[in-house]
DNA sequence: CATCAAGCAACAAACGTTTTTAGTTAATTT
DNA sequence: AAATTAACTAAAAACGTTTGTTGCTTGATG
């Protein structure tokens, strides 16, 4: 890697250009439905009347002109705050997702926000970096912001860290990961079971025998399905079982690379190597171009998940792709039905199909073992 | 693509489970400062100097206890809107970007949320989508929540929709593009010029006379630089401008497919592209491999921008990092240190230093130039 | 000329906090 | 025994809204 930072100079003669001239008035604070009303000569009632347009109340053309004069003269913008103590919707979603930097998680995030954004609501969006103590201090701090809702994807200690939530009945939904022990949520869920199988099933209807899966030892109940509908397709379709290779590890592409090394030095013979989470993929597949293993030559690869890199320049890898954005616009959906609606919204559990996309990473290895 | 749609059936079971027995108690509300005096037979001023443990007030111990207690069974939680009615700062900050699907802006968020969740701040995340009218009406919705500050990376209103927000003094920090016309603000901007200069010389160094530029004709006037470097970049290295075939258009993969096609066909001598935006790029080279195009034996390839794919798979891209996650710290640091800070501080403009990342998609042809 | 709407605007209470002020005990010092 | 202090608690006002109620003008109707 060549480093250049030689051309910020272009620029360095503004690099840290101080202001001397003296600001207006820094401690400026906001207009108040009050200074309106006495700059316009009325009270702050009427004001209020006015700027909400309340149908039904007798405002003469006159005044209303001369609230409006005085709003804008004076920057009035309302104080949400304020109005919200008065049984006004925040107008407020919080949305925990674990990882930000895993396409999957943003893409769930892009989609609802476009949904949110439509009728209004503003996004409190944060990381839990897979963490149950942040995770439990951001649910926390949402109660406090009293957002309207809030749509998760919860961490190992979801179940625990939901109990306030769910006692003082805030509205949420929770996404991809289950809330292990709670009967009644709104759950949308990843159909992570059917992933492992289509890309399994694939893999051994091109005729592979000897796979190996690297996976995430997440202790997440719903993630293991993965891995175990790989042996459920094996039996299925009367592979041996024996011939699937299982390496797991941490959540990363570093262990992605060090779980593939793994399986080259204590598998050699596998034809094919599946991937349960594009992040180790990542790595995985790095490690195999180093060794200068050809794909799908060499070996073959299948990846659950469909972050941008899968489909992009030179590479064309088949992967399950689990419909990330339909994953979010159903939770934003979902949500809202709940915030919306002014009866009891019935529990519902929603799982999201997958797609098999065929790319060019999977060779057909029936005709080699005929020979 | 092949689609599998077949194996939802195994969950189907709980597709949709209703839940017929009755919710405690739907329309529950949150317990107050006062519900936890009555129950801890006190005051509500007694219950607020215990929760928020101030110093120099006499509790007794019994108190104390007698108000937590009554505090947890009633799972009162505090109300940030009521307590910044009261001057206490909202924790809140504003950040608005123009692309979630560009990673360059997912990691300015990642690395400035970082910050400001270590700082004890909730962010509330908008993507205006390079829209002049729904940028204006996010800001106002900043200023509605009474954000403590925000982060901006405007579109091409951004002076005139941030006027009320200049006028009203909220902190800002601008990140990326200017706001053309005002001569005051906070900005942490990208080396853009650099990024283009940097790029070009190290083509032109490498040989290279006739080079394709793919750009966005974004009216933004920061980005132009990015091209005007270019032929800054050929004049400086004795090279003739007329080598230089610009193509530029919309900002999205497919005018990237489009723009590359124009220019192979437009200018067929060309030796590499420089992609001046990585979404663009995205479309380019997806267009390039369509055609059989070897990189870099036929055509070499430079890209501004790090995305993901760029070094994934089999990738390996040369391109220039704008160090996205530098730019996202220091915004964050800059509007910290506003909020935080009691007197004025001086406006600062930052410029963030760009790197070349050296892969393998750009050829040395000086040898081949000299047969 | 009395009655009554219609049109308009002010008043005041409430939302859930924080903080200032004032007050009441009980213990300690003179 | 009186005065002082320490330890504690209550009362009330304020923050910026929203909204129900009341009250005051008009002009039209009986």
């Amino acid at each position: 890697m060549l480093c250049m930072q030689t051309f910020a100079y272009f620029f360095c003669g503004y690099r840290q250009s101080f202001a001397y001239h003296e600001k207006e008035s820094s401690l400026k604070t906001y207009a108040t439905l009050k200074d309106v009303a006495k700059r316009a000569g009325t009270t702050a009632a009427t004001v209020s009347y006015v700027l909400n347009e309340k149908e039904g109340r007798y405002i003469s053309e006159e005044t209303k002109k001369k609230v409006l004069d005085a709003a804008r003269e004076l920057d009035y913008v309302k104080c949400n705050g304020a109005s919200s103590l008065k049984g006004k919707k925040r107008k407020l979603i919080g949305i925990l997702i674990p990882q930000f930097e895993n396409q999957f998680f943003t893409r769930i995030v892009i989609s609802s926000e476009a949904i949110f954004v439509k009728h209004g609501y503003d996004l409190i969006i944060c990381n839990t970096l897979d963490s149950p103590e942040r995770e439990k201090a951001i649910l926390n701090r949402m109660i406090q912001q009293r957002v309207d809702g809030i749509i998760l994807t919860p961490t190992t200690e979801g179940t625990q860290n939901t109990e306030l939530i769910r006692r003082v009945g805030m509205k949420m939904v929770v996404v991809d990961r289950p809330l292990p022990g709670v009967k009644d949520f709104f759950w949308v869920a990843t159909n992570n079971y059917g992933c492992g199988y289509v890309g399994a099933h694939y893999l051994m209807h091109k005729g592979h025998r000897k796979i190996g899966y690297v996976g995430w030892n997440s202790k997440i109940p719903d993630l293991e399905a993965r891995r175990e509908a790989v042996f459920a397709a094996a039996e299925d379709s009367g592979v041996d079982v024996q011939g699937i290779c299982v390496a797991e590890g941490g959540f990363s592409a570093e262990e992605g690379y060090r779980l593939t090394a793994q399986l080259l030095s204590d598998h050699p013979d596998i034809t094919a190597i599946f991937y349960g989470f594009n992040i180790q993929a990542l790595g995985g597949i790095k490690c195999l171009t180093e060794r200068n293993i050809s794909i799908p030559e060499d070996l073959s690869v299948m990846i659950i998940g469909s972050p941008e890199w899968v489909r992009a320049g030179k590479n064309d890898f088949t992967h399950v792709d689990m419909n990330d954005l339909e994953l979010g616009k159903k939770a934003a959906n979902l949500l809202l039905d709940q915030i919306q609606s002014d009866d009891e919204v019935p529990y519902q559990h929603i799982i999201q199909d997958c797609t098999l996309v065929e790319g060019s990473s999977v060779c057909d290895i029936t005709k080699r073992r005929e020979k």
